[in-house]
DNA sequence: CGAATAGTTAGACATATAGCTAACTATATT
DNA sequence: AATATAGTTAGCTATATGTCTAACTATTCG
């Protein structure tokens, strides 16, 4: 519809890979390289390098070359977006909710089926 | 690593849709027709259907049938895992950076606490 | 009954995703 | 200079995803 936000969507596809949160907790704890990320994953440099590039492209961390070594850090600002639209989210549904059970409460006088 | 969790990976997989974010925008006006939800997006009928399995299996949105029609309605409280992780990394993730900050400053002036 | 309506199932298709190996570049280390 | 280390690029494979059409199963209605 008319709501189309590409952040969003880059956001919640990247944080929808266990590999990826698993990474990004392992970054909690301090920057990392490449290959310090790949370790602990079980997984091979390349297909680190692949998450790190979603991670990145939504924002989630930044890396920067020294010389043959990458380091990457979170970017814990990235996650405001997803924030916002669950909170505004759960806000307007669950009021909705609400004024539905009271509606249904006001209304019961009639029984059906 | 340790912190597995395929519900938030389920969850975040359907939020990752602009078209999925589009039904439940419909779904938190009233619940509505499989039909209802086809319109606005342009898509058919089994395309939709997909998209509300996806966002079923999520736990966003339960269905139900009766007669011929089946009624899809919101779940708010599905949100809750997505927001639950969020909160808590962003505070972990903005805490260690504020340490880091800390000590940066403190090891530039004096030492302070 | 017979036709319209609402949904479902099955299958095709193009693209995306997640993983790998192999081979390459660039920087340290000895 | 020779070798080891860190990362990158390219390309393969299998599976998942998003979309469609066509055909099928109810249900409802004139």
């Amino acid at each position: 519809m008319s709501n189309y936000s590409p952040n969003l969507s880059l956001l919640f596809h990247a944080l929808a890979d266990p590999t990826r949160r698993a990474i990004l907790a392992r970054l909690a704890e301090a920057p990392a390289r490449v290959t310090d990320l790949a370790g602990p994953t079980g997984l091979r440099l390349p297909t680190v390098m692949r998450h790190l590039a979603v991670l990145e492209e939504a924002g989630l961390l930044s890396t920067s070359k020294d010389g043959r070594t990458r380091t990457c850090a979170l970017v814990p600002a990235a996650l405001a977006p997803a924030q916002t639209w669950l909170d505004e989210r759960r806000a307007a549904w669950e009021a909705r909710l609400d004024r539905l059970e009271a509606f249904v409460t006001n209304a019961t006088k009639e029984p059906e089926k």
